[in-house]
DNA sequence: ATATTATATATCAATCTGATACATATGTAA
DNA sequence: TTACATATGTATCAGATTGATATATAATAT
């Protein structure tokens, strides 16, 4: 592990922005960074306490009521080690898609299930497409307001041609596997 | 986990063309697979132990000389377990690009920076790309020989269409990026 | 002869996921 | 108003995975 863990730089570059609980954390991560980078609790809160002993991190906590909440907030530390992470070239990009699986190994089944992981597939990425377009373009009323508006977009305008390439795909796939399924006398639907 | 881990199938998947090794799966893995599942010897190798005890996979053990070699076959009931897995639904499709999180969080240094990671990225799809286009062409040639290399080829061919959306990405992105570099003053290459 | 690469199996600390548990707050429908 | 569902919030843990490392032999190149 040449430069630890990514959690770490993830958290600090969330917390770069603006000061979060764990549970904001986990929420902006499902939003906005979640078609390029995922993450559960069970990484963020012991990530959280180690930021806060390396003093990378401060602990704020509050108490209105019964519940607790503890907010985090980046220290000058915090945001040097992140700058150091940014200077570091990519590990590693991954893709890890179990509908490729399915399809790759699909001659060992009927084509008209792997078709239906296609549609499946289909279907969500357009869903997910709706919700990006719409990111887009509220991040481009903003784009003057702040730096990091830009890069923010980039990274939604990845997800958008990706996901336009994805559905192109799509019929195509659809396409060469249903004919072989009806040269094959398989049931479709 | 409502359907065990992925490994097992993927090794039943590979297993269930032909008998092979533990490093000959990870061989598989890392050129065929690779742009869309990996896996490391630490999965492989017990979870082919698992495998075999669960009599999903049989084992033959050779020797030749001194070096030993460990060789498994896929058992009707692990083309059982392989064909119940393919009619599941997907579970989850995943990315994970850290050069998106460098572009996400890439305010917090100079834009230069994040101009070379994704010039990096850039040639790393355009080499890939050229595997999988003479990949696309060599199964073209085979595709009437079986009926699993149609299933092979789609995967390819998703994998071309999305790498060249990446590409048109790429300069559409090193535009915007380098615009504000130089709006800035800030030095770029 | 020697060094490097390829074949081959195996383990392990560090890490991460998915599930679960617990507790409070808020909205909403009967 | 009572009950139910959803949202906010922290925390842990078994099981799965990675990346590194160790070990050994065979083949190929220098």
């Amino acid at each position: 592990m040449a430069n630890s863990k990514k959690m770490d730089f993830v958290i600090l570059g969330l917390l770069a922005h603006e000061s979060m609980t764990g549970y904001e954390i986990k929420k902006r991560m499902d939003t906005i960074l979640g078609f390029f980078w995922n993450a559960s609790y069970g990484s963020i809160y012991p990530t959280l306490n180690e930021l806060q002993n390396k003093q990378y991190v401060t602990l704020q906590e509050e108490k209105d009521g019964g519940r607790e909440k503890k907010s985090y907030t980046i220290t000058p530390e915090g945001k040097e080690c992140l700058e150091r992470w940014l200077h570091l070239p990519v590990e590693k990009d991954e893709l890890r898609y179990e509908t490729l699986l399915k399809l790759f190994f699909g001659s060992n089944t009927d084509d008209s299930i792997t078709l239906q992981h296609i549609e499946k597939f289909e279907e969500k990425i357009r869903n997910q497409l709706v919700v990006l377009i719409a990111m887009e373009s509220s991040l481009q009323h903003v784009l003057s307001e702040e730096d990091a508006h830009l890069n923010y977009l980039l990274t939604v305008t990845f997800g958008i041609k990706t996901y336009e390439a994805y559905l192109t795909w799509c019929i195509q796939a659809k396409n060469l596997l249903s004919k072989r399924a009806q040269g094959n006398g398989k049931v479709i639907n």
